[in-house]
DNA sequence: CACTAGTGCAA
DNA sequence: TATTGCACTAGTG
């Protein structure tokens, strides 16, 4: 299906029933069985048909492939359907198939710990509250907050007012309960996603959690990882590092991980060919500060962590094809400041500007957006009559070549390192994917060659304006190898 | 059991 | 009115 999600990656269903009604124009395909002289015959079959074969899929694929082999050639996708994501699936097999080890015991130690914890919170809240209620259900706690203790309402939602993390600390200034929930919610969310659910999914056989890394869902060229989701394990706050502290190596082995630096800023620099963001990275600066500079007029000696902090979401921003508006709820602040800093922000880097202009000019142009290796992503929402549309379609336009880009270039990086561990034959394996992150099991004799091997080919996965930096560490679980 | 809404975890 | 995902609980049908 990797076809068909490289020829129309918008559409989000890319699985073979899908396909085939889309291309062949049949629910199914089932092949005949193997007594018609040595002849594929197909037929077609209603999806819930219980006359199944087992060689229906392979030839139902077969055909598809006959008919969408001409349509990636034309589209000038050849290179990366054959050199980059076929080559890919057997990587991900593998890595889906060595899993990654827990520790099931710390696991449910954690979780005896967050139920007393979560039961003493429960206790004040009902105390508070004078009242027992779900409070797992916005219903019923908007009923609590802003009806029995008429605190003032902030957010709508579709359904109600809403209840989440903004509004809660921005109710927590007036009065106790709202961060007593907070403490709920995280803690249960912790509990209930991680804590409690992963132990359970651990294989019988190989004592291991294995997800499926998605190859054909993101519209970016990004994976995903879902049954678990392996790639949103908490890593922030006490019970993040915790649980991470859970993700461990087995015995005789080391956890490696390697992270690309501030991939999608160098990415931006080398596309922009902004002139301050190729300086900062050539000379290995520190990018959040040097915008801090800009923004706020000080040398860096006069910098406090403040500004860094302000500076480094407006480089978030600038990524994501910011809006004042946008910018001033993610800081806290109005409207009309968060505008200055964009403003500042685009002046000094007249690069970005006009590399954003061009972008979102030949976006509407074409009707679709590419990333540095030719991969398409098809933007109708710059032709839409509705205005909020068409700015979404602009933020597409300008996100879209950058995520897409780090997410090509770690790829290439994968399918260098996996080729060299097979050909120099380490027993390192890679287990996980995270965005602009790899984890590896490594034997603890091999960890300093593995270290130089996987840091060299992601360092060099492509030749860009600024250079590649990745951080690397090793220890007995996640949470130290960073 | 399937689905939506709200919420929150990661990059 | 910031990009990309997945999964949890509550609530509904």
């Amino acid at each position: 299906m990797l076809a068909s999600y490289l020829l129309n990656p918008n559409k989000s269903n890319h699985n073979l029933e899908d396909v085939c009604l889309e291309y062949l124009g049949v629910k199914k395909l089932a092949y005949n069985d193997v007594t018609d002289k040595g002849k594929l015959n197909f037929r077609e079959v209603p999806v819930d048909s219980a006359t199944c074969y087992s060689g229906e899929d392979a030839a139902a694929a077969l055909k598809l492939r006959k008919l969408l082999a001409p349509a990636i050639e034309k589209q000038g996708l050849a290179k990366l359907f054959y050199d980059m994501e076929m080559p890919l699936i057997e990587v991900l097999a593998d890595m889906e198939m060595a899993g990654v080890k827990i520790d099931v015991p710390l696991m449910n130690a954690f979780s005896a710990e967050m139920e007393k914890e979560i039961a003493s919170i429960e206790k004040r809240i009902y105390f508070i509250a004078g009242e027992e209620f779900n409070i797992n259900s916005p219903k019923q706690l908007q009923e609590i907050l802003f009806e029995k203790l008429s605190l003032r309402t902030r957010r709508k939602t579709k359904t109600g007012f809403s209840t989440d993390i903004d509004v809660l600390e921005q109710l927590a200034l007036e009065h106790e309960l709202p961060r007593e929930i907070i403490e709920h919610r995280t803690l249960s969310k912790l509990k209930g996603t991680y804590v409690d659910a992963l132990p359970r999914l651990v294989n019988l056989k190989t004592g291991r959690l294995h997800t499926s890394f998605n190859q054909t869902v993101t519209a970016t060229g990004r994976l995903s990882s879902s049954d678990p989701n392996l790639q949103n394990i908490p890593i922030r706050g006490e019970w993040g590092i915790k649980i991470r502290e859970a993700f461990i190596a087995e015995k005789g082995f080391l956890l490696l991980s390697s992270d690309y630096s501030q991939i999608e800023l160098r990415v931006l620099a080398h596309l922009s060919i902004d002139e301050g963001f190729i300086e900062v990275f050539r000379h290995d600066g520190d990018i959040h500060a040097r915008t801090a500079m800009e923004l706020f007029g000080v040398p860096a000696g006069e910098l406090t962590p403040e500004m860094r902090r302000r500076a480094k979401t407006v480089n978030f921003g600038i990524v994501y094809g910011i809006s004042p508006f946008g910018l001033s709820k993610q800081l806290g602040i109005p409207p009309d400041e968060s505008r200055d800093y964009i403003e500042t922000f685009f002046v000094k880097h007249k690069g970005v500007r006009d590399y954003m202009n061009r972008t979102i000019e030949q976006a509407a142009e074409a009707g679709f957006v590419s990333t540095m290796f030719g991969r398409k992503r098809p933007i109708p929402e710059l032709k839409n009559t509705n205005k909020n549309i068409r700015q979404l379609g602009e933020r597409l336009a300008i996100n879209t070549p950058v995520q897409g880009a780090a997410a090509d270039i770690i790829k290439v990086s994968m399918l260098n390192i996996w080729r060299r561990l097979k050909e120099e034959r380490l027993k390192t394996r890679m287990l996980l994917q995270v965005h602009d992150e790899l984890l590896f099991e490594v034997p603890e004799d091999e960890k300093d060659l593995a270290m130089a091997l996987v840091k060299e080919e992601m360092e060099n996965a492509v030749k860009l304006e600024v250079p590649l930096k990745v951080d690397i560490g090793a220890c007995v679980n996640w949470a130290g190898a960073h």
